[in-house]
DNA sequence: TTGCAGTATTAAAAAATTGTAAACAAGCCC
DNA sequence: GGGCTTGTTTACAATTTTTTAATACTGCAA
């Protein structure tokens, strides 16, 4: 599976150079696209900047520890789906359960064997790739989140790339309705800070592009796509 | 969390009847609905029949081993994304690569931790339990939280954002009565001032729109829903 | 019966939210 | 640089939602 990208972004957050290094290298070899922090602080900021798909905590760290990132992360919206694994030295069943209740999704004690991270982090994966599918279908609707390439009644829509993110964000789950908040932190990212004219404008261009109904307004609330 | 009903069917499959007991109990505790499989055979045969979102697997059983279970559940179209959790006393990485690879979702080595074992469990539940109890159902009321759409009789109706925060309040628990302060700090927040007439208008609105006698008054306390 | 406290019903005022157009800034490509 | 696209902001109009306030109703107790 070597050289070949999957779709996935992986944030690794260690104090131990040996292990970013050893984990960093073998999550790269089967093909994700990996980042590393060097404490819990570093790790925050990096995930807002660039959303990572799954976060890998060291539970030990300067400063902040993995426990504490991981509620940090899990109270805001964009990170309410994020894959968070913790990796640590600590075979303790107390603060397994802690970090498994936190909102972790995986507890893997040292030494690790990076074959099995590697299996674990491939299993994780296969839970959430199945919604980020590349290729959307809906009603007469295509989108491509690969190629970037929106198609409707087999013509060929070309949006600006905000216009496309929010789009796939909205068709990520139809018929549901995104705060505003939701739409900001996930299209704009948590610490961007735009006006709330921006997001109506956004939703014009497309409604404009797309033909008037297929996003509608849910007042006090945010938007929602529907067919 | 004792007695409390989790919308979860747990299948566990082990021909040691120690392990069905401490695990099934702790998961009963938990709130789980539990069904025991005393073989790989058994455990297929249960699964087609009864459909449960987690299956707990042994390895080495008799009859069908959990990888050849596994195999064979997720050839299947309907379990596909079925929680396969493997549970076994081989502490082989050669074996936890396979299991999870073949489709596990998790794979834990005995001797087992049972708080640990929930906890896991948990972990897993809470990525595909979200949906459900977003959806509200009473009589011929369905309330949709996540879409903002509230259908009465097959017809949808539109509600305004605090008619529809309203409404999920008194419907949250049907037939108890929700104080007026409580009705004020939930919908309003805490900080928010208004008037006591306020609430009287939503519930007016809300009165027209789902028609007349949903909504009990309780003179000198407060509201209640029911059907 | 009368008075009262609490609630219902209105209409209208106030506030909040969104739609729109136009303008500005930043970046990019030739 | 000049022309283009994109992203953001601004200001205002249009609309809807929320609140208030004034009035009418209700059941109960004195």
């Amino acid at each position: 599976m070597t050289n070949e990208t999957k779709p996935g972004k992986i944030l690794i957050a260690d104090d131990e150079p040996d292990i970013l290094e050893i984990v960093g290298f073998n999550l790269k070899e089967e093909g994700y696209e990996v980042f590393t922090a060097r404490n819990g602080n570093e790790a925050v900021v990096f995930a807002k900047m660039h959303n990572p798909d799954l976060i890998i905590l060291d539970v030990m760290m300067p400063g902040k520890t993995g426990l504490e990132v991981c509620k940090t992360l899990r109270a805001i919206p964009a990170f309410e789906d994020t894959i968070i694994m913790f990796l640590t030295a600590l075979n303790d069943d107390t603060t397994e359960i802690a970090g498994l209740e936190t909102g972790g999704d995986d507890y893997i004690t040292k030494p690790i064997s990076p074959k099995v991270l590697v299996s674990r982090v491939n299993a994780l994966f296969r839970r959430i790739v199945k919604d980020t599918d590349t290729i959307l279908q809906i009603g007469d609707l295509t989108i491509d989140r690969e190629k970037f390439i929106v198609t409707a009644k087999n013509e060929q829509i070309i949006l600006a790339r905000k216009e496309f993110e929010l789009l796939a964000l909205l068709t990520s789950k139809p018929s549901k309705v995104f705060l505003r908040n939701e739409i900001l932190s996930k299209v704009w990212g948590s610490d961007v800070i735009v006006g709330d004219r921006t997001i109506d404008v956004h939703v014009r261009k497309i409604r404009q592009k797309l033909g008037g109904n297929c996003i509608t307004t849910v007042k006090g609330v945010g938007y929602k796509f529907q067919i």
